[in-house]
DNA sequence: CGTTAATTTGATCATCTTCAACATGAGTGG
DNA sequence: CCACTCATGTTGAAGATGATCAAATTAACG
């Protein structure tokens, strides 16, 4: 049995946002039981046909495409709270989304959307809104890697994923990333071992410490500073 | 007195498309006149309220985000027939629009978006798809920034700009680049230099002629061939 | 506990940037 | 219409950033 929305720890920042109890309980009739997945399973591929969005309830996934020379680029990490799908919103998907760890989402229908987007303006606007964020993610990531240094990539990159756990309210100075540095190298157009080397020199400043995954933000300021003014997206791609 | 939609030359690729009579006039009453902007001029800055998205009628423009620390990053060419303003869907734009030449467009309000996408199911359906291209353009440019070499970028970047050109019905071997080498550049992160030597090599192999800001493709074949799976995206980024 | 995947570290190399100088064109006012 | 000026574009040489290759370590997981 799924936990109502209402009743859902991310109610104040998924589609529950805002909402009056009448319109509430007309977004559950319309959301699907959460799904659960496990690490590494696909929730859903490329050319599969658009079957609605989805609302990351528990864990984190990334989305990736891969072009026809075979080359594969990571184009997002979602996180509890973040929407997913609207790469395939008219037809069907161009990317593929994998769960990083075990995962739950919730899944509201193509066919639903249409008829909530018409009837409870607030989740037409939280689609907007998602939407627009999208965008501007997708934009401040052109920036980063267009415009700037391997560091400040990586610095620029630990920034958001605090800034998005922050959002969330959890710590933004401890916690866990979950992707391997593989995925966050492609995902930042670098080679792992650059990854690597940047880490540790953050760790040799005394800003960051890492063990493993996991990370302490030890100066949050100073990481803050050295961040390149790449705003707070806190969005999603897929 | 603007043309009306039904006769408009890209009736085929813009909203207009699909629509029956009723809808058509439907669609015109929520359209306003073209605007006409002179090179250089702004369709709409950063931080102002969203006010509609855009159709490109004729012309060209290009979009650019600025980081807090000045960097510029243009962010997308828009070209006639695509739809601009997605990124300020919500609430307010984060990125700038300019003319690249003088240039028409033509406006739908915010206020009757909803109205439209509500009455007239393709103009729901064309929006949909206008976003989810969005979507897909980023997820490419995003491959083609991080992943590969500046000669693959510079390729598939005319690859794009002709592609999308035989979507409007024009030469896909003959065409200008109405952005200066600069901004190319700035779009593909590389610098203005790097751009200009590989134009001359891709002249030297008899690939493409260009004469300043005109290009000829003469052979179009080894142009795709070494395009690197940057499938055609033919879609718009605000 | 062994086997594989992930990560780190070192050394070398290539690509692309940067700096500088120059060339060419477009736009403007006389 | 021409001359002047500034923006745009090209070309060359040197240098830097980050990639690649190779090897060693360490963790993940059955």
């Amino acid at each position: 049995m799924t936990l109502s929305c209402d009743l859902c720890a991310l109610s104040e920042i998924c589609l529950p946002a805002g909402l009056n109890d009448d319109e509430l309980a007309l977004l559950e009739k319309n959301v699907l039981p959460s799904l659960k997945f496990k690490k590494g399973e696909v929730l859903y591929a490329a050319s599969e046909e658009f079957s609605g969005l989805y609302a990351v309830k528990s864990g984190s996934f990334k989305s990736a495409v891969s072009s026809s020379d075979g080359d594969a680029q990571i184009v997002g990490f979602h996180m509890p709270g973040e929407l997913i799908g609207f790469d395939g919103y008219d037809a069907h998907h161009t990317s593929s989304v994998v769960a990083l760890e075990n995962s739950m989402v919730c899944k509201v229908p193509g066919s639903h959307l249409d008829f909530l987007c018409s009837n409870i303006k607030s989740v037409s606007k939280h689609i907007h809104s998602m939407i627009a964020n999208d965008v501007r993610a997708h934009n401040s990531v052109l920036m980063l890697i267009a415009q700037k240094s391997a560091e400040d990539r990586v610095i620029c990159f630990l920034k958001n994923v605090s800034d998005r756990n922050k959002k969330r309210g959890f710590s933004s100075v401890d916690f866990t990333l979950s992707m391997p540095r593989g995925d966050i190298a492609n995902y930042l157009g670098m080679a792992p071992e650059t990854i690597s080397r940047l880490l540790a020199q953050l760790q040799d400043d005394k800003i960051v410490e890492f063990d493993r995954r996991n990370v302490h933000i030890i100066d949050y300021n100073e990481l803050t500073r050295r961040s390149c003014g790449h705003e707070d997206p806190s969005a999603v791609r897929a």
